[in-house]
RNA sequence: GUGGCUAUAGCUCAGUAGGUUAGAGUACCAGAUUGUGAUUCUGGGUGUCGUGGGUUCGAGUCCCAUUAGCCACCCCA
C-alpha cells in the first residue's frame, strides 16, 4: 500500500481555507444577484463533441477525456481499438472517450442556452460558480482543478451589459479590498482591423498571440516572432507603430483613429470601446491595444483582469463578448457577453497581501468545558438550548484538563469557554471566560442565550 | 507537452569528503498543577530521510528511474 495521494494539481482545502474562499465567493454571488444574473449549473463533464476545437489547437490538449466505461465487452472491441488508434494519432475519439471533463464555464453555457432557448426569457443573464479542469502543467497559480465564477448575458447586443459587467469587477473587488487591480479593456475588432491592415485576416491569430507577450519579451522579440510569422516588413512596420501607442486612454485611442482610422471594424471597435470606457467610468478601465487573450471566440470588447502589480499572477479574470457562441450548437443569432473570476488565484493574492479579516476563522461560538461526568450532564442540556437558537457550540467530548480544554478553544479558533462544574451548577450559573481578553464572568444560565446572541 | 531546481520529525530547517544509534527550534505528549490555557520548570524523539532500484564493506549523502511541489517555455483563471 503506498501513501495516499492526489492526482497533480489538485488539492485539499482545509477549515480555514474554505472559510476564506467562501468569503470570495459570496462576495462575488452576492453581487452578481445583485445585478440580475440568475444561477445555473452544468455537470461535471461534457459529451467530448461539446467541448473539442472550441478553445484552439493547444486547449484541446488541455481537456481532461473520460475513458469510456465497457471498453472490455467484446462487441465494443473493434471500436475501441480503432478509436485509440486515432487517440494515438492525436486526435480524439468518441468510441474510446465519449465524455470529457469541462474546461470552462463559457461553452457549456453556450450548448445549455443552444438546448434551452425555446424556454429561456432573453436576455438570459445568468452566473454559474463551479470547478473546472485543465491537463496543465501546475505551478503557483495554475491548478489543473480550479474554480471559476462566470456571469454572462445571452440574447442582448446592447454595449449596457459590457458597462455593467465591467462594474461588476470594480464591485468585487472593491469588496474584496484587492486595491491596486487592473481592469484592461480592449476590442476584437480593433485587433482585426489590424490584422487587416497586416496580411489579411487570415494572420488574426498569429498577431494576436504575438503581441499579447509585449509585457513579457518585449517589443523587438514580438517584431522578430511575426517576421518568423510571415510578416512583411511594411506590415511589421505598421505593428511596430501600434504597439508603440502610449498615454491616457483617450490619448490612445486618438493614436489608433490616426493609425486604422480608415477601417470600418477599427471604427466600430472604437465606438464600443470609447461607449464602455465612458458609461463605466466608475471602474476606472485601462484602454490596452494589445491585450488579446487566447480564447478565439472573443468578436467585441475584452477584458481581463491584473492583479496589483505588487505581485507576481498571472490574469485573476477575464472576459468578453461572442458573437455567434451558440452558432456552435446551431442556434444562429444569440450573442453573448460574459466575464470570469479566477478565485484560486484571487485567494492567492490575498493571502499575499494578508487582505483576509481575522475574524474570517469562527466556527463555534462557545466551549462547553466538561468537568466531569455528571456536571457535563448539565452542560450538555445547556448546549442543546443554545443549539436550538442558532448559536455555534460545543461540548468537550470527554472529561479533561482545563489546560487540555483551554488548547482546543485556543486552536479552534473558539472565543469563549463556559465552566460549569459543581459551584456552578449549586449556584445555577455559568463561568464564561472571554478567551481572547481573559476575563471572565458569572452568567446565570437563563440568561446564557442573550449573553451570546442579544436580540 | 519541453527544460531546470527541490524533497530529512506535525511545521521551519541543519546534516560537513559516503562511516556506527539522523539533529535543532517550534509543535506535540507526560509530570510539577484534581477548577482557570497561550509564561516557567522537568522528562519524552514522535522519522518507511518522497517512492523504487543500483553502486559500495557501509547511502540521508553518489547513480538511474518514478512521484509530487516550485520555476521557465507553451498556454491560461
Amino acid at each position: 500500500m503506498s501513501k495516499p495521494s492526489i492526482p497533480q494539481g489538485m488539492r485539499d482545502f482545509s477549515a480555514e481555507t474554505v472559510r476564506k474562499r467562501n468569503h470570495i465567493l459570496s462576495v462575488i454571488r452576492q453581487v452578481f444577484e445583485c445585478y440580475g444574473f440568475e444561477p445555473l449549473e452544468t455537470p461535471a463533464m461534457e459529451n467530448i463533441e461539446t467541448l473539442m476545437g472550441k478553445y484552439g489547437e493547444e486547449g484541446d490538449k488541455l481537456i481532461f477525456k473520460v475513458l469510456n466505461n465497457g471498453l472490455n465487452d467484446p462487441k465494443n472491441e473493434e471500436k475501441a481499438r480503432a478509436g485509440f488508434q486515432k487517440v494515438m494519432e492525436g486526435k480524439s475519439s468518441a468510441d474510446l472517450t465519449g465524455r470529457a471533463l469541462k474546461y470552462d464555464l463559457t461553452i457549456p453555457f453556450a450548448r445549455f442556452v443552444a438546448m434551452n432557448h425555446g424556454q429561456l426569457t432573453f436576455p438570459y443573464k445568468r452566473y454559474q460558480i463551479q470547478p473546472v479542469w485543465r491537463a496543465d502543467r501546475p505551478q503557483k497559480g495554475r491548478y489543473r482543478e480550479f474554480t471559476q465564477c462566470d456571469a454572462d448575458v445571452a440574447g442582448s447586443r446592447s454595449l449596457v451589459n459590457e458597462v455593467e459587467l465591467a462594474l461588476i469587477y470594480d464591485q468585487v473587488f472593491r469588496k474584496l479590498g484587492l486595491h491596486g487591480y487592473e481592469l484592461r479593456i480592449n476590442n476584437r475588432k480593433i485587433l482585426a482591423a489590424l490584422a487587416n491592415r497586416c496580411g489579411g485576416a487570415e494572420f488574426l491569430t498569429d498577431i494576436t498571440v504575438a503581441i499579447d507577450k509585449l509585457d513579457k519579451i518585449g517589443l523587438d522579440k514580438v517584431l522578430e516572432e511575426l517576421r518568423q510569422r510571415g510578416l512583411q516588413e511594411n506590415q511589421i512596420d505598421s505593428i511596430r507603430q501600434y504597439l508603440s501607442i502610449s498615454g491616457s486612454n483617450a490619448e490612445k485611442i486618438q493614436a489608433i483613429q490616426t493609425l486604422l482610422g480608415d477601417d470600418p471594424q477599427a471604427i466600430k471597435g472604437l465606438e464600443e470601446l470609447s461607449f464602455v470606457l465612458e458609461h463605466a467610468s466608475g471602474a476606472q478601465l485601462v484602454a490596452d491595444f494589445t491585450l488579446a487573450r487566447g480564447l478565439n471566440y472573443y468578436t467585441g470588447v475584452i477584458f481581463e483582469v491584473r492583479p496589483p502589480n505588487t505581485v507576481t499572477m498571472g490574469s485573476i479574470g477575464g472576459g468578453g463578448r461572442y458573437d455567434d457562441l451558440t452558432g456552435l450548437f446551431g442556434v444562429k443569432d444569440i450573442s453573448g457577453v460574459g466575464i470570469s473570476f479566477g478565485i484560486d488565484r484571487i485567494y492567492d493574492v490575498m493571502e499575499e497581501l494578508q487582505l483576509f479579516p481575522n475574524s474570517m476563522s469562527a466556527g463555534t461560538h462557545a466551549l462547553f468545558f466538561n468537568m466531569g461526568d455528571t456536571e457535563s450532564l448539565t452542560a450538555f442540556r445547556l448546549v442543546t438550548k443554545l443549539r436550538e437558537q442558532q448559536i455555534p457550540c460545543e461540548l468537550y467530548h470527554e472529561p479533561a484538563k482545563m489546560d487540555k480544554q483551554f488548547k482546543y478553544a485556543e486552536k479552534k479558533n473558539i472565543p469563549y469557554a463556559v465552566i460549569i462544574g459543581s459551584h456552578e451548577i449549586a449556584e445555577q450559573k455559568a463561568m464564561v471566560k472571554d478567551l481572547t481578553t481573559g476575563k471572565q464572568e458569572a452568567v446565570p444560565f437563563e440568561k446564557l442565550k442573550p449573553f451570546f446572541k442579544p436580540s
